[in-house]
DNA sequence: CTAGGGTTAG
């Protein structure tokens, strides 16, 4: 029996090791056979095998040392099973095993996978010194609360920094939409000379592909190539992601054709891709082609596909979809599902539709599901029903700014003044601000951002100049500022004016600065487009002959020769 | 042979 348990794990032989236990002449090994069938459990991801094996070694009374245990609490954190990892905690209290370094590691890195900082907090504070493992899982729990000014105190303070530490906290940044502090940090690692790993790839990639940035993306794409991780699978489905996400179609696509074996993520994220561009038939076809292939759908697939027939307008496809998904792959649709589904009817104006498809859930609607319905009431301006859709919403969440920021401009669509200030007025009292709206455009492989009306770019009189330039030539070509599109109120002079302060515009200016006819302008936005603006670039497209790409807050708008690929449905 | 970082959607 030279053949360790490792060994089996790697052939899938893990039911094998199950039966040592009854074999006598083990007996006197045993421990040591449960204990490595345990942590072979846990590397090949049977995690729920692992804690059962570990409740057979109490009963049967086996006392577990510190490598079973930390073993053990490593696979409560992965399934983010709090009960088993704290029944294990009170394991090791009761008996007079000692808490060492690794042990108090697991334990606190069990808590912050599921999500009881508080608890793995009190752990790290009593641990002294504190080691690099513990305040690794440390920097990684705050990082995924959003508490991201917490976890780099925690890294900075921390000594030789390996490998791990540096990803997580990259990962942290790139987690809480900071990802130019992300890719500032992976420049830092590589300048002390540690080498990044694949994992730490996978954050950089995603780093990049919030930003949406192509020249940072081609960059980080050849950094891969160069240090060998094209290979990878888990690198090449990010790298499909982020160069979607940066607007280019093609370059995901020729990954996508390279890549010999794809497994259920590198699909879904090329179908993403295409829903994204507003491409649903393309994203129709290639499941069709995934299906083909024999790979197994899963239920992110399905929010991506009906994501694809809610931006291109396809209902009667999204439906059919619908109902597949729960009949052929026996998918039960969650909240995620739902939600796109009222996206999908909202947008083609079956307001009445969506609101009874939301009765008929068997489960109470969430959030999500309620605000798909009062962002479909704002685009078709449907008052009555958008204001029991944003009662109904305040009732499950009352400090949901969103619902009070739809709810105004329905109201401001409506030119009902008074009532726009009341929600405001409310709005205020709660404390609530509206999410600060920007645009950014890179500019030879830098990145420029532009709030409303901004004023502190060094370039800003070239950029303003530039634009009042443009907006005279666009008025000449028909174009007229829609001061519908202001929803705050103002004389209709101040709203011509507002109108054109907006982020996109500006980022455009700088774009048309540093562009010349026939090339290709690239411009993300944290929020919706506004119809002015999209009825803005769609003239400018044409007068400047230029290409615009435009990624608004869910999806892409390619602007040439005077329309939009969205064909104004978005 | 044990503890820390991870790709698709929302």
């Amino acid at each position: 029996m030279q053949m360790g348990p490792f060994l089996f794990s790697k052939f899938g032989g893990v039911e094998l090791i199950h039966h040592f236990g009854f074999v006598d002449k083990l007996f006197t090994e045993l421990p040591r056979v449960l204990s490595e069938s345990t942590g072979s459990y846990c590397q090949s991801g049977c995690y729920n095998e692992a804690l059962q094996l570990f409740d057979e070694m109490k009963s049967s009374g086996i006392v577990p040392d510190q490598v079973i245990l930390a073993t053990i609490l490593s696979a409560c954190g992965r399934t983010k099973n709090l009960s088993s990892g704290e029944a294990v905690h009170s394991y090791i209290m009761e008996s007079n095993l000692s808490l060492d370094v690794h042990l108090q590691s697991a334990l606190i890195s069990m808590y912050c996978n599921c999500g009881s900082m508080d608890t793995a907090q009190r752990l790290y504070d009593e641990m002294s010194p504190k080691n690099l493992v513990a305040s690794t899982a440390m920097v990684s729990g705050y990082a995924k609360l959003g508490k991201i000014e917490i976890a780099r105190n925690i890294f900075e303070q921390m000594e030789d920094k390996d490998l791990v530490c540096w990803s997580a906290m990259i990962s942290g940044y790139a987690e809480s939409d900071q990802p130019n502090e992300a890719l500032k940090l992976f420049n830092e690692m590589q300048l002390l000379g540690v080498k990044p790993d694949e994992i730490t790839m996978l954050s950089v990639i995603s780093a990049c592909a919030n930003l949406g940035a192509l020249d940072q993306a081609k960059w980080v794409h050849i950094f891969v190539d160069n240090n060998g991780f094209y290979h990878v699978l888990s690198v090449r489905n990010a790298l499909i992601d982020m160069y979607s996400k940066c607007g280019s179609l093609a370059d995901a696509r020729t990954i996508f054709d390279e890549t010999d074996f794809k497994n259920v993520i590198t699909w879904t994220s090329m179908i993403t891709g295409f829903a994204m561009h507003g491409n649903g038939r393309s994203a129709l076809a290639l499941f069709d082609s995934m299906i083909a292939e024999g790979v197994k759908p899963n239920a992110v697939t399905f929010i991506s596909l009906l994501y694809a027939c809610s931006h291109a307008g396809l209902v009667e496809d999204g439906r059919k979809i619908f109902e597949s998904m729960i009949q052929d792959y026996r998918i039960e649709p969650k909240h995620e599902h739902y939600g796109c589904m009222v996206d999908l009817l909202g947008r083609s104006r079956l307001l009445r539709e969506a609101l009874e498809f939301i009765e008929s859930m068997p489960f109470a609607p969430n959030v999500v599901v309620w605000g798909s319905l009062l962002g479909a009431c704002r685009t078709h301006g449907d008052i009555e029903l958008g204001e029991l859709v944003a009662k109904k919403l305040l009732e499950i969440d009352p400090d949901h700014d969103g619902a009070y920021v739809l709810l105004s401009n329905i109201y401001a669509k409506a030119n009902r003044w008074g009532d726009v200030r009341e929600v405001r007025k409310l709005m205020k009292n709660k404390g609530l601000s509206k999410e600060t709206g920007f645009s950014w455009i890179e500019v030879n492989g830098i990145v420029h951002e532009f709030m409303m009306g901004d004023n502190s770019h060094p370039r800003s009189s070239e950029i303003y100049e530039k634009l009042y330039e443009a907006v005279k030539e666009l008025e000449n070509a028909g174009y007229a500022p829609d001061a519908a599109a202001v929803l705050v109120d103002l004389q209709e002079e101040e709203k011509r004016e507002a109108v054109l302060l907006h982020s996109e515009k500006l980022a455009l200016s700088l774009g048309l600065i540093n562009s010349s006819r026939g090339s290709c302008i690239r411009i993300a936005k944290n929020m919706r487009v506004c119809e002015d603006c999209h009825t803005f670039m769609k003239f400018a497209s044409k007068v400047f002959e230029r290409e615009i790409v435009l990624r608004d807050r869910t999806r892409f708008h390619h602007f040439k020769d005077g329309v939009c690929s969205c064909r104004d449905f978005w």
